[in-house]
RNA sequence: CUGACUGUAGCUCAGUUGGUUAGAGCGCCUGACUGUGGCUCAGGAGGUCGCCGGUUCAAAUCCGGUCAGUCAGCCCA
């Protein structure tokens, strides 16, 4: 084998034959999402794959596996006078916050509803669903702190792909808290889990201290007697909280969106407040989530904005179109390949040039067309044109151009007409 | 990082208890008509059997190592 793709990169390619990597799968993906996100409302900003390593460093967190042991980092050059590390993104929501920021965005209308798209870097143990580059779809909404806007945002993700077909995903919500609540919760659970240190895991052990909402869910401890009778944080919200909680159920509820309280979810980043959620799928194995997200209303700060609201969530494109494949919604959810219009078969030196002319006259009037490039006999020619599912061969021969006309076949007629070269357009135009 | 499984043609895979020029299907190219696709038929190109070493008269096959891939732990999208 010569060089391979790095490990946890994928390569996407045109055909149906690579399921969900097929790159017209991917094309209409992100259309479907512009379209739906559009229709909500959201504006697409378009974040550098390149920060500071400052930026997530602040913004992820830094208990956060994503930070502590994920990044991609980028180290300048010697002779950069910047000394400052750089990192691939591992995620959109801090550059759009530093977009917010450096852009003054918080003095256009508010709020300002964010929609994002495109390839994050984690420098991960690759596995099914889990990959080095990995993509995602992303809405933000900034500058609003009521709870019917977590509504929507939870409302939207699953629109996008409800839209696609995809059913039978299960909705987690809970609520974390804020600065004024959670540090009651923290000690409750250090509290309870304190004396059972012995036995819990070695991360449980670093948990405890440093994030222990992550005991939570931990794996390794889940069958733990401590576990299932652990303080649940709803229990302990501050007043502010409860309220946004309770506004959060009734939106849901006034949506009609199926949802279940789970108070275990926690989530992997440290910015979150108030609402978190996840969406997973029964089909995809061991990484199961499509998407989560939640509200991070002190994240603006951390960066260095004004204190700002924000809500959001990140959408697993691989996993999304897996999940889809699993189901068999592929072909589905996304329709057929359009067909070229038209194939040029030339035979002769005298029919080639007047072949090539004409191939761009179609072109320029719209009508998708190719040409043979490998001096094929006419046979191959019409073989290929088969194959790429041309709806008509526009076949030239010294007659054909001496008399100032082109036989025209339609390929799934199969029946063939003489046309005037000048009325080509409008006859392909006409059936086409 | 740990564990399990897997590496043979572009793709999906056969390959017997070690034995001569390593096979099939699909795909690709050419031909069966000196100007007509899909079907059929014939032919062709394409592989240092992941790599290195060992055992043996002989290794795709057995042994050791190594690299790569897949899945799982952990974590998340």
């Amino acid at each position: 084998m010569s060089i391979q793709a790095p490990k946890g990169f994928n390569d996407f390619l045109p055909g149906e034959q690579y399921g969900w990597k097929d790159s017209y799968r991917w094309q209409q993906l992100e259309e479907h999402f512009r379209k739906v996100a559009g229709q909500y409302g959201y504006q697409e900003f378009r974040p550098p794959l390149v920060e500071f390593l400052e930026l997530f460093v602040h913004g992820v967190g830094t208990t956060t596996d994503i930070v502590t042991k994920e990044m991609f980092n980028i180290v300048p050059r010697g002779d950069d006078p910047d000394p400052r590390r750089m990192a691939m993104r591992p995620e959109l929501t801090a550059g759009l916050c530093r977009m917010y920021i450096e852009n003054g965005i918080a003095n256009q209308p508010q709020p300002t509803k964010i929609f994002a798209f495109g390839p994050n870097f984690r420098y991960e143990n690759v596995q099914k669903g889990r990959f080095r580059q990995l993509h995602q779809l992303d809405v933000e909404v900034f500058g609003a702190q009521d709870p019917a806007v977590d509504a929507e945002v939870i409302h939207l993700s699953l629109d996008v792909v409800g839209r696609l077909g995809l059913k039978g995903l299960t909705v987690n919500v809970n609520s974390i808290g804020c600065p004024v609540c959670r540090p009651k919760y923290r000690e409750a659970l250090q509290n309870h889990f304190r004396p059972h240190l012995a036995e819990l895991c070695e991360d449980c052990n670093t948990r405890i201290d440093k994030n222990p909402l992550r005991l939570l869910d931990c794996k390794k401890d889940s069958r733990h007697p401590a576990q299932q009778n652990a303080p649940v944080g709803l229990d302990y919200l501050c007043d502010e909280c409860k309220t946004h909680w309770e506004g959060l159920l009734a939106n849901l509820n006034a949506l009609s969106v199926n949802y279940q309280v789970d108070t275990r979810i926690v989530r992997g980043l440290d910015y979150y407040t108030k609402t978190v959620f996840e969406v997973v799928s029964p089909k995809l194995g061991a990484q199961s989530a499509l998407w989560g997200g939640g509200r991070y209303d002190g994240l603006m700060e951390t960066v260095g904005g004004k204190p700002t609201p924000g809500v959001g969530f990140g959408m697993g494109m691989e996993r999304v179109l897996m999940a889809l494949e699993a189901e068999g919604l592929l072909e589905g959810a996304f329709p057929a390949r359009p067909r070229m219009d038209a194939f040029i078969a030339t035979m002769g030196d005298v029919a080639r040039p007047a072949g090539l002319k004409l191939l761009y006259e179609l072109r320029a009037a719209g009508i998708s067309t190719d040409i043979d490039y490998l001096g094929r006999s006419l046979k191959a020619q019409m073989k290929y044109a088969g194959k790429q599912n041309s709806r008509f061969v526009i076949i030239l021969g010294e007659d054909e151009v001496k008399n100032g006309v082109a036989a025209v076949k339609n390929m799934d007629a199969g029946e063939q007409q003489t046309v005037p070269l000048t009325d080509l357009v409008r006859h392909i135009q006409t059936i086409g």
